[in-house]
RNA sequence: GUCCCGGUAGCUCAGUUGGAUAGAGCAAGCGCCUCCUAAGCGCUAGGUCGCAGGUUCGACUCCUGCUCGGGACGCCA
């Protein structure tokens, strides 16, 4: 509608530009938007205001003289002037009520776009390291993560889901060394927990499976351990002694510290996938670290980057110029002492998705990664000369409350809520909806006592009472002997005149636009607010006429298709959320 | 110190590319179920859009400075 709008404006504005305002130019983009107030039309245009510097003409002589020119469109009932210069446009009550039959034939299309982009987006999220249960915080990553792509498939483009997961650095030895003194403990050798370890229960469940299919093939005695590895803090550095303690389990274990590590990798991958799983997330891949330097991807990397020429050795180690391109600083991609950091062989994993044909690279990240984002968009722009590849939007963090009392979260005291917890006090629906409810650059309190509410304070449940509703209605329709007829309906839509009906229906009509901003944005917030919008003016709608009228069976057929095609709009969004659309409640 | 995000009603937050009288929920107050689900609806009240300049026909929106809150600044991941 918009453009059939801003195409009468391009042909007025011609001919007023070829009259009686010679001086005026064509803008660039007709500004056409959806009012908010019913008085002052549809749809309502500020052209004439733009142009008023061109014209050298007051904005309403304008307006006048392309009102004037506007040819004439079965669509539009009339054209008014009001204000400074808006021009504002009614539409016809068959234009009103035509989006009706568009969203019951596009069904659970409507909201998408209607052919492919030819884009191919990945989205990364989540990513956690797999070094213990996933808590609230990763949760909010995953909803906004999960939701963003679904928006993006949404917006026609083709997308990929992968988690990354980071197998190869420190932070997995840390895990393996936490799970190897828990299970020296079983087996009486004590060794004083490191203070740069991991003190979760789930680590001594790792431990006591270790056991189980071991025995005690990895037992050595205190003494031995404890020989020549230092102190632990407080008397001297916890990670040095963590990284001593590692260094020595390596010795003592030989191949068998393999065997530890991937048995505390094993166990916690498996339970963030099925805890994901249980949060309606899956992804086309998991992609491991480690297989990138074992398949010379990192090399690959590090080649394209030299040759790039943003590359210099320094100190032993080989750094990326970040400084160049916008970084504070520069970055050591491979240490003095031979490893890659986590920057290299991350860039590696970027260049592999560039490789893979991925021109937008979306990735979902914790806001404690924000001085992370200046050094990735460096190494893109190295590797591709534009950093425009790389989307990165930060999940700020989440503050729970449980009875009014903010709840701590600290991953390595093992204090943590998790995500499985959360999932099970408060549902998956709630949990997915208040996650994404809020813009993602915002700091999200998160009220469990809301969220389980069965109460009007409680806005998934709202969303979601009005579709039940509206399955109500059609099941009161079937008891009271009423069938449904779609094509009756769509036949009498022009009987749909009341106010509450039109604003149902140009809340309809907005849909689209709304999840094709959300995709824009990666923003899924916008689709909660136009849910909320839609489920509030349906129950508004509700509560003000009666859809089953016996005395009145084509009105009733009306009524009926128009609330359909409003379950149906509430269904596909709740959709794109993850959020299920109950029938009942 | 540098950089990022934020400051909008008592509270939690929306606010599209700069547009008309800045919105919603909760909390407060008053109403609405012999009627399709009251997990709902209607009405009332509530504002220096952090502060000060600037840009322009027009600024919550863009620019500059200041201020307050949160975060990031490692040869960790």
């Amino acid at each position: 509608m918009q453009d059939h709008i801003a195409e009468l404006l391009r042909t007025a504005l011609t001919q007023v530009a070829a009259g009686p305002f010679p001086s005026l130019e064509q803008p660039d983009r007709i500004g056409i938007e959806r009012t908010r107030d019913a008085s002052h039309g549809d749809f309502a245009s500020n052209v004439a205001m733009a142009s008023a510097k061109s014209a050298r003409a007051n904005p309403r002589q304008i307006a006048e003289a392309i009102v004037a020119a506007l040819p004439n469109s079965p669509q539009v009932e009339k054209v008014e002037i009001a204000g400074p210069g808006f021009i504002n446009f009614f539409l016809t009550s068959d234009a009103a009520t035509a989006v009706v039959g568009q969203v019951l034939d596009a069904g659970e299309a409507y909201g998408r776009a209607a052919a492919p982009s030819g884009r191919k987006v990945m989205v990364e999220y989540v990513s956690a390291n797999p070094n213990g249960p996933l808590h609230v915080g990763h949760g909010r990553g995953a909803a906004l993560g999960d939701c963003v792509a679904n928006l993006l498939e949404a917006a026609g483009h083709s997308v990929g889901r992968e988690y990354y997961v980071n197998d190869a650095g420190r932070q997995m030895d840390i895990l393996a060394a936490s799970i190897w003194v828990r299970y020296l403990e079983l087996h009486q050798v004590t060794v004083a927990f490191p203070t740069g370890g991991y003190q979760g229960e789930y680590v001594r469940e790792i431990a006591r499976n270790l056991e189980q299919s071991h025995g005690d093939r990895f037992v050595h005695s205190g003494a031995a351990i404890v020989n020549g590895i230092g102190h632990d803090a407080p008397a001297g550095d916890k990670d040095a002694f963590v990284d001593a303690l590692i260094a020595k389990m390596k010795t003592l274990l030989g191949e068998g510290f393999a065997i530890v590590h991937a048995a505390g990798l094993d166990s916690q991958l498996a339970d963030i996938r099925d805890d994901l799983e249980g949060f309606g997330i899956v992804y086309d891949r998991w992609f491991s670290e480690a297989s990138l330097v074992q398949d010379g991807a990192v090399e690959h990397a590090l080649d394209r980057l030299k040759a790039s020429g943003h590359t210099a050795e320094r100190d032993g180690a080989l750094w990326l110029k970040s400084s160049e391109m916008g970084d504070e600083k520069d970055r050591v991609l491979v240490r003095a002492n031979g490893a890659y950091t986590y920057f290299a062989t991350d860039i590696a994993y970027h260049l592999n998705k560039l490789e893979r044909g991925f021109d937008t690279l979306v990735n979902v990240w914790g806001a404690d990664h924000h001085g992370y984002i200046a050094r990735m968009r460096a190494a893109i722009e190295a590797l591709t000369g534009s950093d425009e590849a790389l989307v990165v939007r930060l999940s700020q963090f989440v503050s729970l409350f449980r009875a009014g009392e903010k709840v701590g979260m600290s991953t390595r005291a093992g204090e943590f809520v998790t995500l499985r917890e959360l999932r099970g006090e408060v549902g998956v629906d709630a949990a997915r909806f208040f996650y994404v409810m809020r813009s993602s650059d915002q700091p999200l309190d998160f009220d469990l006592a809301l969220a389980t509410s069965q109460s009007n304070d409680n806005p998934v449940y709202y969303i979601q009472y009005a579709h039940a509703r509206i399955c109500s209605v059609l099941q009161q329709a079937t008891d009271a002997g009423i069938h449904f007829d779609a094509m009756t309906g769509r036949g009498a839509l022009a009987r749909l005149t009341e106010p509450h009906e039109t604003a149902v229906m140009g809340l309809l009509a907005t849909f689209p636009e709304r999840v094709e901003q959300a995709a824009a944005q990666y923003s899924p917030n916008i689709v909660a607010n136009a849910l909320r919008d839609v489920a509030e003016q349906f129950h508004s709608y509700y509560n003000a006429h009666r859809f089953l009228l016996p005395d009145d069976p084509e009105l009733t057929q009306a009524r009926l298709t128009l609330v359909v095609a409003v379950r149906q709009v509430l269904a596909n969004g709740l959709g794109l959320l993850g959020v299920s659309a109950p029938e009942s409640m």
